[in-house]
DNA sequence: CGTTCCCTTGACACCGATCAACTCTGGTGG
DNA sequence: CCACCAGAGTTGATCGGTGTCAAGGGAACG
């Protein structure tokens, strides 16, 4: 939300408040954990955000059934993969933070089979197809890279499955806090195991298979244990183990390279 | 299960006792749906199929934690994904048909987040990793190809997720029979709406994220409602249209290249 | 001809959905 | 500055889809 103050420097969030290609050092910090990236192949990352587009929140950045020119990068805010159900409820199939793309896919698969909404007011980067799909050529390393994400996102979607087949509420929201404590701190948003979580009960429902009345109880079971503090759109995690062992969570399908082991 | 009789041909069956090369025809079907590939792209393609191993049924192809020196590619037999919870039980994340790969992301992410079991007897090609890797260099087609297969996967890893999330036990088998018609149709292993479904009520169930004894009574409904035959692992779709409407299924999420419509 | 899977059936319990009202908060405009 | 409003969170009562437990049946296989 707080934007681009040119000169002068807040002192109280100050990696917030870079020039824009901050957005763009989510995605370096990202892709370093799994490769060992050159200063070039980082530059050459930093000169994809070139272009950026600002969504409002609560609003479409892709439809599904759209053949989107662009590839699109979130560099700020939050987003969601989403699928409408013939009965009119929603699923989630994704979020998407800060260095993630949104379709990659699209220059090969030709249209998206789902729709991809800004939870919160959002910049996104904007790259031409070809620009993607020339890097590995020009940066091996980079290419490798990219790969890498695209398969650890297949392996979240898997545990996605996991999570909504076979666990029960208040573990499946434990587990979705986990695997988003592990993805923020990646990208940097960590501190102090505490970091924005923009989500309405309703959209962390509609991402675990759950309603919004069961989510909400769900968390005041978790505060009770005094696991988590929720407020305000920020998630304290007060017991980090704890909340791993009731979620069941082992951050191995993550992949962090061995750079990023702590 | 029936092998290589060298000379004679049984009447029966002719497709299933081609010379060895058989199932990686599934591979070439699939592809050629999805991109324009030349006959010398054929070629490389079976020319990956050399070294075949067998597998029993009920018996782990790949272990989660394993590092695999080949990827694997499916020839004959069914398999699954799977991964196994804390308190035991079980989710299996995907269906391996004839033509899938199990493993093409271990060169990348080095070491299996998940295991991968035959269902059934099952004939897999062990292909090096280099030969994969150096493909897209050799028939850039092929790269694409290939690219497109791992998209499909992750759009069908999606719609588990919405089926899961946000179905109905009947909706969901019918959406699972529906989708694996689409792929056993791609694969050429369709006759009539009706096709091998080697799957116990245990493994619908662990797919699903039901219990087996609720499959049971689903599927009894299922035949009630004169919309499937299940028996002896065959199933055949008695209304096609009836059995999509019930589920809700689109095959946009599978996107079958522009060759491949009918 | 027994053993082993797998399928089937019934009774019952429970997790989470549904419905409906109420509270709280932040934002807006008078 | 306060009244109002919309969106989000909270709560309670009740319903229903699935899970659980347990027993029995049927077909394939050695």
């Amino acid at each position: 939300m707080a934007a681009r103050q040119p000169a002068r420097v807040d002192p109280i969030e100050p990696v917030r408040i870079k020039p824009h290609p901050a957005g763009c050092e989510r995605l370096v910090a990202k892709l370093s954990a799994a490769a060992d990236l050159a200063e070039e192949d980082k530059e050459a990352l930093r000169a994809l955000c070139s272009q950026v587009r600002e969504f409002a929140g609560k609003r479409d950045i892709i439809g599904e059934g759209e053949k989107p020119e662009n590839v699109h990068l979130m560099l700020e805010g939050w987003g969601a993969r989403y699928k409408v159900v013939e009965d009119g409820s929603r699923q989630i199939t994704a979020f998407l933070l800060p260095g993630d793309f949104c379709d990659v896919h699209v220059p090969i698969l030709g249209e998206m089979d789902h729709g991809i909404l800004a939870l919160t007011a959002a910049k996104v980067a904007l790259i031409a197809h070809d620009r993607i799909t020339e890097l590995p050529r020009k940066r091996p390393e980079l290419g490798r890279a990219l790969w890498w994400a695209t398969l650890v996102d297949e392996a979240v979607l898997r545990s996605w499955i996991v999570n909504i087949g076979r666990r029960e509420a208040a573990q499946r929201v434990a587990h979705l806090f986990c695997e988003l404590h592990a993805r923020m701190k990646l990208v940097g948003l960590v501190e102090d195991d505490q970091f924005d979580l923009p989500l309405t009960q309703e959209v962390i429902a509609d991402a675990l298979g759950l309603t919004p009345v069961h989510v909400n109880r769900t968390l005041q079971h978790l505060r009770a244990d005094n696991l988590i503090v929720l407020k305000g759109g920020e998630l304290t995690i007060l017991d980090v183990e704890g909340l791993k062992r009731l979620a069941g969570f082992d951050d191995n399908y993550l992949h962090r390279g061995l750079l990023a082991r702590e």
